[in-house]
DNA sequence: CCAAAAGTGTTCACGCTACACCCATGC
DNA sequence: GCATGGGTGTAGCGTGAACACTTTTGG
């Protein structure tokens, strides 16, 4: 091999997986099942094969804890510092995943001890996976902001306050309802559903879904997504 | 080892280094010294070692090229795509570099057959290195907006018109000098020196230079750094 | 005095903010 | 008919865009 005398690495796929549950983003961890650190809480992750690339490692990581596949799966950064695995020199390369809770194999999850966490009561982390979860949530706050991966989150059909407050969990600040619905709905990628929603109020509200293809139509004409003024 | 029945991977950097000449953006390439692909134009790269970070192989292969220390370095994202070396599975670390174009060793440059490339005039590159630059392109458009990454890219002291002109390079368009004068000027961050630049004028014009430390204490004030509006 | 770049002033339009107000409906 | 969340109207303010204008000074 031509790069024989060259070091080789130990590399691993570590998710961070987002959900949302009516008005607050949470997590989802799993108790790890082999040493070091056994039965402590961890993202989910696993080490890269040889014939697979990161992408196919993190997506086969997924689907193996929620059943799921077509999940949104953005590529966060890579931890390589010394000594973060105790027991041998490991670099991860970090996931983040946005899905549906409402989605998920509540089968697989009990078989991998999996549970949701909410944001801001999370339990210790192994490693530095407490970084990662830092990490990736800023990501999302940025990205939420210049592309429609709040979407992804939502089910199919979603009302404009559900948005909303998804976005307000997000940014763990209030927005203003006429505001928002105003500014997104400017938008045109919202299609609005003959049903109401009347869980919550007696007038109930519209249901709309995300208009996925019109999005793409009008980003290749130069359209951006931009919610940054809110 | 705990994990010894994990397959294990050659890791490699790649730096995208970037720098601006009076009025273009260019990149800094070399040719490759090793097989595969000997003599073609490359990113400034090299593998991974036992004992170092990511990020101190980065500074590594940039002091080898440059001579610098100190420079301005941002993880860019991984490439592991299975046959984007020929040679064998090399998953690729990109990193993007913001330097001084004065400062660099030309000796050192002259050495590694290195060159400075106008942006929009790059060679024909080895691997997936083209969609590497484009990637740092990308994320530099970004980036400038709302962090104050230009002035990596300029001397210690420089006129408005010169940090204008290397914004307009970045985004490829005109940029009103008034406007862009008072935008810059009532962020504060500027300190105008007692000199004046007369290379472009007869009135000559103030030179100014990047207060890091108020940038930094406004910052934690809550303060952003932010140029979208230009 | 004049050319040419540096730098200032001013108007306009647009978009976010804040908050008042109307709407629909189950009880 | 009234309470409740859904949804609309609108005045005011801040800021970017555009462009006219003033300043400085070497030739």
């Amino acid at each position: 091999m031509t790069y024989s005398e060259k070091d080789r690495f130990y590399l691993a796929v570590d998710c961070v997986i987002f959900g949302f549950d009516n008005d607050k983003l949470k997590l989802l961890l799993y108790k790890r099942d082999f040493e070091p650190q056994k039965g402590m809480w961890s993202l989910m992750g696993g080490f890269l094969r040889k014939n697979e690339t990161l992408d196919d490692a993190a997506y086969r990581v997924l689907a193996r804890i929620t059943g799921l596949r077509n999940i949104y799966l953005d590529q966060l950064s890579v931890f390589s510092e010394l000594d973060r695995d105790p027991a041998d020199r490991v670099i991860s390369i970090a996931y983040f995943a946005l899905i549906n809770i409402l989605d998920y194999d509540q089968e697989l999850l009990r078989q991998y001890g999996a549970q949701w966490f909410t944001i801001d009561e999370l339990p210790d982390l192994i490693f530095d996976h407490y970084d990662i979860v830092n990490r990736a949530l800023r990501r999302l706050k940025r990205k939420a902001k210049t592309q429609p991966i709040g979407f992804e989150l939502l089910p199919e059909n979603f009302t404009i306050t559900q948005l909303r407050n998804l976005y307000e969990a997000i940014y763990q600040r209030q927005i203003e309802p006429a505001n928002f619905r105003r500014k997104i709905m400017s938008m045109g990628l919202l299609n609005r559903l003959p049903m109401k929603d009347k869980n919550n109020s007696r007038k109930g509200a519209f249901l709309y879904s995300f208009n996925k293809e019109k999005y793409e139509m009008l980003t290749a004409k130069g359209f951006s997504f931009d919610l940054s003024g809110i």
